[in-house]
DNA sequence: TCCTCGTAGTACCGTACGGTACGGTTCCGT
DNA sequence: ACGGAACCGTACCGTACGGTACTACGAGGA
């Protein structure tokens, strides 16, 4: 585990400070306002140590990401027994916690900066921000679903693909629609109960719940 | 139908010509290579015309959307009697269509175009993307949901809930991958027969086909 | 005290873009 | 044949950005 942290350039606390006034111009004004000068003038510091400390533009704009990716850390599940409700809880906790970061602004205003670089065929951006960002809700999720499995409370053939299943269950095109300008959901915690709905009733295994055609029910 | 075709502004042939190779420029080499001097070059025209033609180079950008949009059409559902099997298969062709058009070069190079556009506020570039590109997908899907229903092959309380859903299945995180610049899949007939085999578990009348539970198990 | 290193602040350069202006040409109606 | 409108090609302007060079200044060490 160390070894993955290991492979990430670490910022000293100053650059951070920069790094941090970076994100905030991004949020604020979108890729446009992020120039070079406006963020030495924010961040008091002069270009010439942007450019020793990031190389060039390019490197600001990864190390954004990198130091984006440092921040969020998600929890890893208690090694308790599972149990039905218990699995349902924490794959809705699972729901909600995605919805929230990918409608967050920093998230947002990084997927539009690599989205907006990833025509250039030389961007790493892309690359770098499924990387950093997602391997870490990715193996949570992937972690939940095998412990599930392994429980006996899901089945399915292959944990990635049903991974990929709970995730259009719970973002549908929501984080498109958010990359283009329109508002989030009201509710996440709405949306993320009926995804898992949906998802258990795929994937569960007791039916007993429900029938599985009566999804939605409550709506 | 005609009011709804009336209110875009449909450009001359001269006009669509130019529109085309800006498209072009914009799928080669992103928004940065579509510049206006490059766009007159390319297309023979002066900078004036464009100006006047498009206003300025926002206008420019929303008659690339209006043009592509106007290119694609999609098929409403033939009339005849709906059976499962045939639902089933007019769901999954929506769905190979769907991943067909949201793979598509062009479409990619606009919605990327649209989300760099998203931070400035006064954009209105990823409203028109949502509305002219998605509004004919979307009907035709919701059109199938509720013909669904009144076939009684379909449950749902919701047709626009139903339709996420579906969205949700057959497309996952996909779309924001190839946003990023990965490449999409192999095979998207398969994708979408695993989606629509979770669908109508979920939201099929007849759950005599399989057990819920037993989703994918041909994977 | 003096020297050195790192950095702030600023001035500067080359480039490229959006947008405008203008001369020359083609085409159409009369 | 004439006149005007539309348009092409190009030159031009103001601006703004990425990147570099240079000076000033404060901290720490010999």
């Amino acid at each position: 585990m160390t070894a993955e942290l290991s492979d990430m350039p670490e910022f000293s606390p100053r650059q951070n400070a920069v790094l941090e006034q970076a994100l905030k111009l991004l949020v604020d004004g979108g890729e446009k306002a992020l120039t070079t000068s406006g963020l030495a003038r924010a961040a008091n510091c002069s270009k010439e140590s942007l450019y020793k400390w990031f190389g060039d533009r390019d490197g600001l704009l990864a190390a954004m990401i990198a130091y984006q990716a440092s921040k969020v850390r998600t929890f890893e599940r208690s090694g308790g027994r599972l149990t039905a409700d218990l699995l349902r809880e924490h794959l809705e906790t699972f729901g909600r916690d995605l919805l929230e970061v990918l409608s967050g602004e920093v998230s947002l205003a990084l997927n539009r900066l690599a989205i907006g670089q990833a025509s250039r065929e030389g961007s790493k951006l892309g690359r770098l921000l499924i990387e950093h960002g997602r391997r870490q809700i990715d193996r949570r999720a992937i972690g939940l679903m095998e412990a599930g499995r392994r429980a006996g409370l899901l089945r399915f053939p292959d944990a990635d693909s049903a991974y990929h299943t709970l995730y259009g269950l719970i973002v549908s095109d929501l984080h498109v629609r958010m990359l283009l300008g329109e508002n989030g959901l009201k509710d996440n915690a709405r949306q993320a109960e009926r995804a898992v709905h949906a998802f258990l009733s795929l994937h569960g295994a007791s039916q007993n719940t429900e029938g599985a055609g009566r999804a939605h029910s409550d709506a």
